[in-house]
DNA sequence: CTAATTATTTAGCAAGCGCTACAAATCGCA
DNA sequence: TGCGATTTGTAGCGCTTGCTAAATAATTAG
């Protein structure tokens, strides 16, 4: 086996720019002007690349900016689903998760709030922003689906809803996220997470004794969970 | 007196279209399209006016928008500042105003979500964000004498942080307007309503005992309020 | 009536938009 | 060295943008 080896160098003038790093500058500036308030202009004076590059390697602007998206949201899921799946409890994940929200959206550094959340509201493109809501979707997904283990390991009170929970605090993460772009502090965003989490729902009274470990769901309710039919759930495309 | 008798006709050629309906015509492509998606074609089209008269009766784009946003912002504020004021609990003001906003960001008939709370969010025009965070300011004000007012009236914990609170309600409306961009229904906001609800500071085990009737704030904690130094505050521009 | 004033219509300007044709430059391969 | 393949910088295309000049229409004032 020779074919594929190594990685095979293309054939004509090699790309004079790193790539990657042309597309994180796109994204600092999408993130913080929009898509349509970002010209093509902009682009290639940040990227330091002329139009016809950006052409050849992005496609077009619209490709452009899904990528940046893409890649954005990449680099988020990677910083946050681990906060999540390693917390001991459903709470813990999402009270962390919000907190690293905070952080994240009034770092000096970049631009305020949260590109996903922001992304093509407000916009023309109508398929933008179709695309953009299916990605919050599936961001709001994995916070059902941790709040869903926590029902199943027994931290939740019983017919509590995944989906609506789930909810609330996709739309704390939405309004946390334009807080920061109206120039809200960390610390104002950590208040208001605290805040969120008064709404936790409070475990019914027995339980929640043991400090932690617990891991499996042992013994009574096992996996097969009783699939209830939840009267007219939340906002679920799953 | 007969000066300012009548309205006093102006000299030229009277205006052959309803100012104030097109401003509302205005307004709804603005809401739906934002301001940088919006072209001044979109505009005269909707509000069927040549581009001649909308500078004439409205100065240029920028200034166009921000009077579709007043507007916007003083319908909202007509029918809203009254449950704040009228509801007998600061809690239940807050909780009518939520439920209303579930009603008002998911109505059929209208663009989804909330003008003022989606607009220049992702904008280049550096000074419209400024303008509108202001007026997003100005709605997180009245929701936190709102509740200085509860607080002045007893019904919440000594020591409540009234901004934390008022930027926690606030994040849950700027969320709920991005979720009803996305396509969340009126019941999904209500689900969320209903848990942000949960997030209200509970009564100190005392008191609350008397259902509604007290409005004054009676006795003891008069007017002149301990003013504590409140550590590090909130948001506040005020 | 005439003159002054304001609104409307038509037509289009200058600038910026997203995007691309073209030729020179740089590579692998023969 | 020459050839095909690919990227690069230059220059600019066609179109849309926000906005306006100029002529005409409709009104009031004298």
């Amino acid at each position: 086996m020779k074919s594929t080896d190594a990685p095979a160098r293309p054939r004509g003038r090699p790309r004079g720019f790193d790539r990657d790093a042309a597309l994180e500058r796109a994204t600092r500036v999408f993130w913080r002007q929009g898509y349509e308030g970002t010209s093509i202009a902009d682009l290639t004076r940040a990227m330091r690349i002329n139009p016809p590059s950006l052409y050849a390697a992005f496609g077009d602007k619209e490709r452009l900016y899904l990528e940046a998206v893409e890649r954005y949201q990449q680099g988020r899921r990677d910083e946050l689903a681990p906060l999540l799946d390693q917390a001991p409890t459903a709470r813990q994940a999402i009270e962390r998760l919000l907190h690293e929200a905070a952080r994240l959206y009034a770092q000096p550094d970049a631009p305020r709030g949260c590109m996903l959340m922001l992304s093509g509201t407000a916009c023309g493109e109508a398929s933008l922003q179709s695309q953009l809501a299916k990605r919050r979707a599936d961001a709001r997904k994995a916070l059902k689906a941790r709040i869903e283990r926590g029902l199943r390991e027994g931290e939740l009170p019983r017919g509590t809803d995944a989906g609506a929970l789930a909810d609330f605090y996709a739309t704390i993460l939405k309004g946390m996220a334009l807080q920061a772009r109206d120039g809200a502090s960390r610390r104002n965003l950590v208040a208001t997470v605290e805040a969120a989490m008064r709404a936790w729902p409070a475990p019914h009274e027995s339980a929640v004794k043991t400090r932690s470990v617990m891991s499996a769901p042992r013994g009574r309710s096992s996996q097969r969970i009783r699939r209830s039919p939840e009267r007219h759930s939340s906002s679920d495309g799953d």
